[in-house]
DNA sequence: CAAGAATGCGCC
DNA sequence: AAAGGGCGCATTCTTG
């Protein structure tokens, strides 16, 4: 792939802002959970779209690697399943990047103009952040203020009497005083304009294209990571700039309530399954008076994965571990296991990383005769910490493999729905004519295909849905709605 | 001065 | 008393 050789502008050549520095609150153990469990082979992916050439023979090696993993272990089957997947999901990520997401620069320039006005100079605050931020040093009688300065903004909410421990939206909006409506519509303002401004557009539209950096597998619970451009955080607002070519249309996915759906699948839990089938799983335990609302349904099922022990989802726990022993069975033993140090592992054997020295230390110590309360405490929340993790880790996990099946599956079937002649079509080869992924979202798809296709894509794409879930699940009778939606816009497109 | 930590917020 | 999983990125602050 010649265009994956070319030199590309990166974070560090962007023009908005002065350069970007620190890589972020990406913490030393994630990073090392990550690059422990990241196969060899994935990091030449990584390199490739930075000029390096793949080694043929460090492939062989990693293919060899993969082959003796698979012979010792007592579920063989199954880790084939997960590297065929995997190595079809890699090989989706590169034709993803080659085809990439056609972008309207116009579009997302009448968004930041609409949201901004107009584009400012080198290094200064669009008109109405400027505006803003006036407002804000004049409601705190700060002249000097820096919004952008955390610690400036706090202490001059807090020398005007306000009883703010951050500077969260959040916080700030259980305030009542002048400067905060200012200051949140800055924050919001500010958001835009550097994470995905002009600069950004810049940076990472060339020839109406975002070309995404997937790194494949590079979260440890398998799911995909990117490099560079956020590719999987697009905000809302500006993805009516995602726009299809001329006689071409989005196919735009979204797997209903995955997590839960595998949970099931997992759990074998058939009232859980029950509850889903053919329809909104969350609606269905309304329906069946597991929970008085959508939105109990879904925040207890949030809490029941994620290990949420507050609030509504909370309340509602107790009512789910009653309808749905068998899943909640399963999350809460995937939590012990954790806590206990140990590992856990998903559907297709996935393991998930022992925690660190530091973990190990932190848990000695508390168990030592001198150990004081503080010790302990930390313990505890560290161990649970561990827990939430874990519990979380085989169902993200699992979720992620049954994506990955999916998107292969999805990407056999367009291909043999052929090609279609579409006047000025613009799509570089192979898939010019044809539909193809463009953009992959951990549970949603988008597809950018001749308008003519758009129903036999559709049909595809539910079809490739049920064929992932038999694949994983058997007979085991859990389905894999999909809500699909076709439009010019991906931001319009949503089913 | 550069590198890392901390903060906050976008996505699922 | 408080207790929600996984990420990437920009910015400012701190540290060596």
């Amino acid at each position: 792939m010649d265009d994956r050789l070319a030199p590309r502008p990166g974070p560090g050549d962007r023009v908005g802002r002065p350069p970007a520095r620190a890589r972020g609150r990406d913490s030393a153990s994630a990073r090392r959970r990550r690059d422990a469990l990241r196969p060899r082979a994935h990091l030449a992916h990584v390199d490739g779209g930075r000029g390096t050439t793949l080694d043929g023979r460090a492939c062989r090696a990693e293919l060899d690697a993969q082959l003796d993993a698979v012979a010792a272990s007592r579920v063989p089957g199954r880790l084939r399943l997960l590297l065929a997947a995997e190595s079809a999901g890699a090989l989706a990520a590169a034709e993803m990047h080659r085809a990439g997401l056609p972008w309207d620069a116009g579009r997302h320039d009448e968004v930041l103009r609409d949201q901004l006005g107009p584009r400012p100079v080198l290094g200064a605050r669009p008109d109405r952040m400027e505006r803003l931020a006036a407002e804000v040093r004049d409601a705190l009688d700060a002249p000097t203020l820096n919004p952008d300065s955390l610690p400036d903004v706090l202490r001059a909410l807090r020398r005007t009497g306000l009883a703010v421990t951050s500077t969260r939206s959040w916080e700030l909006q259980q305030v009542d005083h002048p400067a905060i409506e200012p200051l949140l519509t800055y924050k919001k303002l500010s958001r835009l304009f550097s994470a995905n401004g002009w600069a950004w557009l810049d940076a990472w539209v060339q020839d109406g294209r975002f070309r995404p950096e997937y790194v494949v597998g590079g979260v440890v619970t398998g799911r995909w990571a990117s490099s560079g451009g956020g590719a999987l955080q697009i905000p809302q607002q500006v993805r009516t700039a995602v726009r299809a070519d001329p006689g071409w249309v989005f196919v735009v996915a979204d797997a209903a309530q995955l997590e839960p759906r595998v949970l099931a699948g997992l759990a074998h839990d058939e009232r859980m399954a029950d509850a889903g089938r053919g329809k909104d799983l969350y609606q269905g335990m309304v329906d069946t008076g597991v929970v008085d609302s959508r939105a109990h349904g879904k925040v207890g099922m949030l809490g029941a994965m994620y290990g949420g022990t507050t609030g509504s989802s909370a309340a509602v726990l107790p009512r789910l571990a009653r309808a749905f022993p068998a899943s909640l069975a399963l999350v809460e033993d995937a939590a012990r296991t954790g806590e206990r140090g140990d590992v856990v592992t998903t559907l297709l054997g996935r393991t998930s990383p022992r925690p660190g020295a530091s973990w190990h230390e932190t848990q000695v110590l508390a168990q030592s005769d001198d150990a004081d309360a503080g010790a302990e405490s930390k313990a505890r929340a560290q161990t649970r910490a561990w827990g939430r993790f874990t519990r979380n880790f085989v169902v993200q996990g699992t979720a992620a493999e049954w994506a990955l099946c999916w998107i292969a599956e999805v990407r056999r079937r367009l291909w043999d729905l052929g090609v279609v002649d579409v006047p000025g079509d613009r799509v570089p080869a192979p898939f010019t004519g044809r539909p193809h992924l463009v953009y992959f979202l951990h549970d949603e798809l988008v597809v950018h295909t001749p308008a003519p296709l758009a129903d036999a894509v559709a049909a595809e794409v539910r079809e490739a849905a049920a064929a992932s879930g038999r694949l994983l699940f058997g007979d085991f009778p859990v389905d894999f709605p999909v809500s699909v939606g076709t439009d010019r816009a991906y931001g319009d497109a949503k089913g």
